[in-house]
DNA sequence: AGTTTCAGTTGACGATGTCATCTCTTGAGT
DNA sequence: ACTCAAGAGATGACATCGTCAACTGAAACT
């Protein structure tokens, strides 16, 4: 025996599958509505019940794209046995992840949405205070919220120039992202592990 | 007196003009094929004459560009009076100038176009191996390829964090892309200005 | 002069986002 | 038990979009 509030809820969590799932298989165009609908058992109209617009559906896709990332954060912080180095590796690779298996939903993640710029920075504000967190246990806290500012910026870029296919030009010796995370990493920790 | 060639190849530079100020002016949304025709004098359909389809107007706007990007880049390479840091320092800030203006330009230059994924890449070529030429008057070969792959990359994320607005979160202490790159260029200079 | 080529126009079509309207079930108030 | 407001969802309609086919007319060629 279901509520209706809950009906209502299930349908809203269907039409956030159904725009993720569309998004990773087919792209940003492949997110229509009447698509979206139909995956999750509605018709075109239904999603204007639960989310304002389009775009607003597809900033809440990405916010809770955010909010996973944010508790892989927060469990690879607590990781026990793990360097600080180690845990700034694993973050940014994980950032990485995204981009390389989700690239849709990556770019999405980080796209300036016309109506409310500010919603998707609002979204990935815990997963950054995470590693900010293992960073300023690296480094002085003055120190950390640029190294982290940094970090996360590059892994950023590092992520875009792989997706866009860039990264994979034989000017660059073929490195690769982990590779250049690395370098980026050691030159921080000071730890220089290719001396 | 002008032959029907040279009104042609007007005709063409009208449409790239037109998307570039519409792309500037109101984003992506805003390049619409009937408005790019208005604003070049032309209808709906003349774009079809010069262009495959609207990607295609879409990624020669993107080639243009890089073009002009990378004529900044040689000019500055060839520029006397810089050291090879200041080089690198300028080369990358050109490139995040280009976020900073022209921020839905830049989103294009990075995209991925489904019809054809190296198209941008391609057109990126010379304003990286610019880039990479002068890391190469810093370190040696092996090292520049790497460095100068980093580089690209952490000014792309940095551009992109700013753009989409997560930068100015205060967690990050109110640093700027020219804070990130200055760090980042001092670390691979080992120049350490703020020591 | 006759013909071809081709830049540009126009009409049409399917798809899309969005709104107004309608239906019908749920759940609260009496 | 009855009434009725509320709200989830369906549906019709509309403007706009990218795209193609057919058309027009002038320039370039033979």
């Amino acid at each position: 025996m279901i509520s209706r509030a809950e009906s209502a809820a299930a349908t809203r969590r269907a039409l956030l599958d159904a725009a993720a799932e569309l998004l990773d298989s087919g792209g940003l165009d492949a997110v229509t509505l009447r698509a979206v609908g139909a995956r999750a058992g509605v018709t075109r109209g239904a999603p204007y019940r639960h989310f304002l617009d389009k775009e607003s559906l597809l900033i809440a896709v990405g916010t809770r794209a955010w909010d996973t990332l944010g508790d892989r954060m927060q469990a690879l912080r607590a990781e026990p046995g793990l360097s600080a180095a180690e845990k700034m590796r694993g973050g940014l690779l994980a950032l990485i992840d995204v981009g390389r298996f989700r690239p849709h939903l990556y770019k999405l993640m980080f796209s300036n949405p016309p109506g409310d710029p500010t919603a998707l920075a609002r979204a990935a504000q815990r997963s950054q205070t995470e590693f900010l967190a293992v960073v300023a246990d690296l480094v002085d806290e003055q120190d950390a919220r640029r190294y982290a500012a940094l970090l996360i910026s590059s892994a950023n870029g590092i992520a875009g120039l792989e997706a866009s296919g860039q990264l994979a030009d034989p000017k660059w010796g073929g490195v690769s992202a982990e590779d250049l995370i690395d370098t980026l990493v050691d030159m921080i920790a000071g730890k220089s592990r290719h001396a």
